[in-house]
DNA sequence: CTACGGTGTGGACCGGCGGTCCGCTTGGTG
DNA sequence: CACCAAGCGGACCGCCGGTCCACACCGTAG
């Protein structure tokens, strides 16, 4: 396994690769997008695409891990999003943050929930998410049982649920966003719920889709 | 269109491919299994396959819905799961059938929630649910955003989620279910929510997995 | 019981999929 | 510049879901 230095043409098919994935698995029904259509959009052969991604999954995983990455870092920000902070704004700040980085890479999303069993859950971003998820619920929830209810929550914001209450369903993704803090509010402190938008919505993350960048892919000597 | 009676040939071989088709997608891994595998289980070519069932869907949706029926006609019983009596009792039961349900038929049920985009909550029977669960939760939980709510519960049974929690989180069942209660109980009423299995469990359903039963398909000779 | 029409049958066949292979090209190095 | 391994690309593979059609057999009319 060599981890080494990549040769310049192969790095910039990398990229040509991610890119001309990301595109197309935008345009729509990721599921009708062939490995033969990316290497033909990115210009490469189907050799060269498969040497870079061993199977469809992992290139699906890897044009997502870019874009989770804006995301991850907002993590290790100041809070809310951050570290520290109050316990409960935390919890709904990283909610809002998941919701909107779903709501912006939702087709893609989909064809990860698609691409295998479990690949959903069993990612390692889906891991980190939820193990996050389940240390904000612990600290704001003390008492319940937050593994469950962090599995629950992120199960909220999968991408073909989220899409489905929207496109399906009429549901304003303010709707969405209301229920979604609604089930995070501790039984005991619950308001009436006022069925509307009560929620601050504060940090929003804004990772949108994000025009690739590339930030030094190889950093080698490192 | 003929609706009429279908020749007895005809119907033999629905059965057959039903039978050997739920057999073959209990066994593990639904993605694997072919429908060259199911014709050649059943004992039929491929043609009479697709004849019967247009595509590989529906042919998963009619497994499935003939699975649902026991669970459907409950619903028709006595309370709780029936019609009538006490909305929060009502709600649970329903709950637990449901989760039970998805249980017995989990590897089906992920077969179908891959089978296409949206085909999980756009099902009929999913449909049917989750307007049973709208309805109940708005009797058992006024003024809340029942509709949004539904389709969180209804999500949190998915079975890839359940299974999930299962096989890799090592959750039992019990505590999925009290996981399940708890955030179907309205947060007025709530207790401290002792983190074990406090519910009831009470009606249980038991629809299991029915070795399909086949009631005179083929009278002929009478 | 026989003749017959059309529904039902089955497996050869199809286009295209994800994935592999390997002879040729090209970038990096001394 | 010479060298050669890393990289490339597209022909190729096995198999998939799905189609087609010559023929078989069911059910009925006589």
């Amino acid at each position: 396994m060599k981890v080494g230095p990549e040769r310049a043409d192969a790095a910039r098919n990398r990229e040509a690769i991610l890119t001309a994935a990301a595109e197309l698995f935008d345009r729509a029904d990721v599921e009708t997008v062939s490995m033969n259509e990316i290497a033909e959009a990115a210009g490469v052969g189907k050799g060269t695409l498969f040497r870079r991604f061993s199977d469809r999954g992992s290139l699906i995983e890897a044009v997502l891990t870019r874009r989770a990455a804006a995301l991850l870092r907002q993590e290790q920000g100041p809070p809310p999003l951050g570290p520290g902070g109050e316990p409960a704004e935390a919890l709904h700040a990283y909610l809002d943050g998941l919701l909107d980085f779903v709501w912006a890479n939702r087709s893609l999303i989909r064809a990860l929930e698609q691409s295998g069993p479990n690949v959903f859950y069993a990612n390692p971003a889906s891991r980190h998410w939820i193990a996050e998820l389940t240390r904000r619920l612990a600290a704001a929830r003390p008492g319940e049982d937050a593994d469950y209810l962090a599995h629950i929550l992120y199960t909220a914001v999968r991408a073909d649920a989220v899409d489905y209450l929207y496109t399906a369903r009429g549901m304003s993704l303010d709707r969405i966003r209301a229920g979604l803090h609604a089930l995070a509010t501790p039984a005991a402190t619950v308001p009436p719920v006022a069925a509307t938008v009560p929620v601050p919505v504060p940090v929003a993350v804004a990772v949108a889709v994000a025009p690739a960048v590339t930030t030094a892919v190889v950093p080698r000597g490192g």
